[in-house]
Formats: structure tokens, sequence, C-alpha cells
DNA sequence: TGTCTATGGTTGTATATACAACTAGAATGC
DNA sequence: GCATTCTAGTTGTATATACAACCATAGACA
């Protein structure tokens, strides 16, 4: 039993809300008509569609039947989203600049949080991602080298680390803290911001199926950058 | 079937994780042992640890058994909190100092935000919550008087205007925005913080199923508060 | 015409059963 | 003593079945 049947039509279902075949608001077929096209039994496609319910893309409904969410799940601020995207979606122009991208031994800390040796060498890298000329973020991240052994050849002056991660590791699991913070002269300068100025800070580790990936420390000036968030339910 | 079998089973082992009885790591009854004890058949048995396990609580394991997780889940920051529930799960005291209370006639932006017409009476209180003596948030809201019409008779000294609005007016939907900001002095005396220190600026409007239920603004010292969270999948 | 009552279809809950995959520890054989 | 095999217990998947709660529609009835 490679992959459960309920992951298999789970997989159908969701891949023709992608594609477009089901649309917002469109009705799924029911528990039984999946039976029959699957051959399974109702339990199994209850789980299949229960398991879309939770992901939000369905929502069921007793006496009527289950129909495809209208609104597609708000990325949670949890989401890990790319600035580029984020910055050419508003219509300005992204640039980075890399200050630094380097392999270097991992210290005590450093070895707990990726889950490896320490001095284990692993990858450093040191951007700062542009509004158009306006700093927008600082991005101070470490990279398990098992996890994307190529990271230090990718050019990153237009693309992401975080795009470029996500492709070669897609990641399943991620944790987040979110502070209010003063930061150091040298992110100050780099940012174009006073020293007295608040930023918000983001501290990210994120995991892909088969382990810590990266550990990344985003900082934004409190007044160019804000999170924001819409959940339902 | 007023509350299905398999929440009196989850309700049952939530409430010994949280009461200490299981701690972090301990051994949860298996599902045929919960059959027994309960009474029901290993699905709906199964069924409750299913849902510890996606809530977080517990990590189950092929051949092993389910266990207690170690890190408590932290609540996703799109999830609107009580504060004094945080306050007291971290083991400290919680209080509260009633700044303001009172109704106040809406202005433009805020009627728009409330959905409510220019003028109409709306509820407005200003409170500092504290952890132990320490303040940890400033708590400017504005309450939609249609939805919760007794909020100004109600004693905010022990309990919170969240767990109230919650109670009256269950909430289906949050937007949120998150930022770093400097407080003005009124704001920062009450925190007992320096005008310089960051803080962390959370504004949230919640819904109900009837409409606009608030709007807040709370405010919380950035060394001594963050907003976590931690996702899978 | 309008109201009420079945009826069929849907999801929600629950049971009893079966087999597979995995783990730890005990029993066995060398 | 050591490695191997077996076994009991656990979770994961799947089936077949049953009844309850809910909804929209069609039909009966006034």
């Amino acid at each position: 039993m490679a992959t459960p049947r309920f992951e298999t039509i789970k997989a159908h279902i969701e891949s023709q809300i992608n594609q477009g075949d089901l649309r917002p608001g469109d009705r799924v077929p029911s528990e039984n008509q999946l039976c029959e096209q699957f051959d399974v039994s109702r339990m199994t496609a209850r789980r299949a569609l229960q398991a879309l319910t939770d992901d939000g893309l369905l929502i069921r409904t007793p006496g009527l039947g289950s129909f495809v969410a209208e609104q597609r799940p708000v990325a949670s601020m949890m989401e890990v989203r790319n600035i580029a995207d984020e910055v050419q979606q508003r219509g300005h122009r992204y640039r980075a600049e890399i200050l630094h991208m380097e392999s270097c031994p991992a210290d005590e800390q450093q070895a707990w949080l990726l889950n490896i040796k320490p001095g284990t060498e692993l990858f450093h890298s040191l951007i700062v991602h542009y509004e158009d000329d306006l700093p927008l973020q600082w991005e101070d991240r470490l990279v398990n080298p098992a996890m994307a052994p190529e990271y230090l050849q990718q050019d990153f002056s237009q693309s992401t680390p975080n795009a470029y991660l996500s492709q070669v590791a897609p990641l399943t699991e991620a944790s987040h803290k979110i502070e209010a913070v003063l930061v150091e002269e040298k992110i100050a300068s780099a940012l174009d911001i006073d020293r007295m100025s608040p930023c918000l800070q983001i501290s990210r580790r994120t995991w892909s199926a088969k382990g810590v990936v990266s550990l990344a420390t985003l900082i934004h000036p409190g007044d160019r950058y804000c999170l924001g968030g819409h959940v339902k339910q």
C-alpha cells in the first residue's frame, strides 16, 4: 500500500480544483458517488473529502453536499512568502544586494537548531531585499548543506533563497517567532533607517520531509512593512 | 447525540494534559485501552486520538503508541488568544487595569470599519493587562453595540473583553495586521517602558456570524512579548 | 393557490471486523 | 555470549453496515 487510496482520491480532487475543472462554489461528487467512481468504501471516500475540508479547500454541509470553498484559504502569515513575488505583485521593481555568501563551521547552537553535528560546514547568506530603491528586508540565513548542496552556487540577485529552497527541498513544516526590536548599527545602515526606529523581526525555521532545511532571521523596517492575514472559521 | 462520543474522549484526554496529569512525553492510553475504558469501538477511540494529534497535542508512532507532544503547540498567531489564559498557563498571575470604559459616537472611519452608521453610539474600552506586576498589553477596543449590548456592564478586571465577546458573539472570521511601532508617551508610561523601545502592535478586526463585532489595537512591549507559531504541511 | 407532508439524497456518527506495517522485548538457536 | 527469530502490542488502512440529522424537492392535500 504505497500511497493510501484516500490520498489518491484527495489528490485527484485537489488537482481538479487547481486546474480549474472544479471552480469555487462547484459541487464535488458526494461520498457515495466517489465510492462507485473509485471503487472504495464510503469511509475511505469520506476520509479524502474530510482531509480536503481540513485543508480549507472544501465546505461540507449536511443534507446538501460538498462544495469547493469560495475563498482559497488565505495564506496565513505563517506561510513562507516570497518577498520578490510580493514586491512585484505590488507593481514595484524587486532587486537584491548580496552582502555575504559563504560556508562556515556550525557552532553549538546553530548545529542544534539545524540538527547537524557541531563543526559541520553550513551555508550562510546575508542579503538585503529592495522594493525599487528602498531596502525592505534584511535576510540572514543559515542553510543545512545536506538539504541544498548547491546553495552557494545560486544567483540570488534576481531570485531569492526562499524560492530556491522551496524548489530543492519543498517545505513541510515551519516555526516562527515575531518580535519588535531595535537593530544594531550595521543592519540599520544597510536598511537605511535610524538606529532608534522599530523593526519587525521574524525568526523562522523551516523543515522539509527530510529534516531541518534552514534558519532565517528577517528584519523589516517597521514603517515600511507589516504582516497581515485573514482567517475564516 | 448532543456531543459526539469521540469529543468526550478527546476532551477527557485534553483536560488531563492541561491539568498536568499527563505530562509531555507521557504515554496516552492506546486505542484498544480507550475502547474498554469508554466502551466505544476502536474507530471512535482512534478518532479522538487523531483529533488530538491534528491539534498538535499528541505524537503517534506506529508500533509504539501515542505520546503527549514535547512542545505544546504555539497557537497560530492568527488565532485570537485570550491573554489571561496565556499568562495563567505560564504560571503567572493575571490582572487588568481598566483605564477607560464608555460609549461614544462613531466617527466616519470607525463607522465604516464596524459597519454601522456614523454617529451611532459605540463602546470603547481601554485596558492594560498585567502579568504579575509587569504590563504586558495595552488594549484599545471598539465594540459594535449591536453585537454585545451589555459590554459596558461587564467586569473586565478578572475576565477579558476577548473572553466575553467570544461568548456572546462567537467569532467566525478575523483579520490582522502586525507592525513594529514606537508609541506615544501616554501608552509608554502605561506600559512602563521607554518611549524609544519598540513595540509589537496588532490591529485586529473580528466578525461573528452576524457581522463585525470589534476592532482592537493591541500593543506589547517588544522585549516582553512575541508572537510564535508552528505550522505543519 | 398555498401549505403541509413524504421522500430521496446528503453528511455526521458509530460499530465490528480484517489485515498490514512497525516496534520492543522475549524466546530460541548457534 | 551473541545474533536471529518469534510474538504481543501498537498504529495505519480499508471494508461493510447502520442509524441520525439535515436539506431540497415533489407530491398530496386543503
